[in-house]
DNA sequence: GCCAACGTTGGC
DNA sequence: GCCAACGTTGGC
């Protein structure tokens, strides 16, 4: 039984289209302790949407899968990078990442105007609730069968 | 421990 | 580009 998680990403940066070519990724440079705290929650098989933000219509654009659980994040160490953290050491990375690979296309776009018109979901999912920005959260089960059957209608 | 100031996220 | 919401920092 997996978990079901949810990662945004922005497509000018890294997009859908781009893990469906390369396979797989590291899913580095997350940091913020409670997304941090989702990844380290995380298990091998555990699916997850993929989900493209800060973009004119954003919205779930595929499925991806956990396939290496948490390790440390070594963007955090690398000097004068985009995710350098001065704070990490050896001993005590801080931040850490997992590896996600393309697990399958889904029928349709989900917009966010689509998922928001979703009463069950607009009631419970966290990416819908208000202020929400969590780069990496959890979705409910229940919400992953509601979004996939979305999906599938055209 | 409080809280103001600041930087960032991300929808609109 | 605007700005609300959020997380973090640092003075006190």
């Amino acid at each position: 039984m997996p978990n079901y998680w949810l990662f945004k990403t922005e497509p000018e940066t890294f997009g859908w289209e781009r893990l469906k070519r390369e396979g797989r990724t590291e899913w580095s440079g997350v940091r913020n302790y409670q997304a941090r705290n989702h990844m380290l929650s995380m298990k091998l098989g555990d699916l997850g949407f993929f989900y493209h933000s800060s973009i004119p219509e954003p919205g779930i654009a595929g499925i991806v899968r956990v396939v290496r659980e948490a390790y440390p994040d070594f963007t955090a160490r690398v000097r004068g990078g985009d995710y350098y953290d001065p704070r990490a050491t050896d001993a005590n990375p801080i931040w850490q990442m997992v590896d996600v690979a393309y697990e399958a296309e889904i029928p349709r776009y989900v917009s966010l105007a689509e998922l928001r018109g979703n009463v069950a979901l607009a009631a419970t999912m966290l990416l819908l609730k208000r202020g929400s920005r969590l780069s990496v959260q959890p979705v409910h089960v229940r919400e992953w069968k509601i979004i996939l059957d979305l999906a599938g209608r055209p």
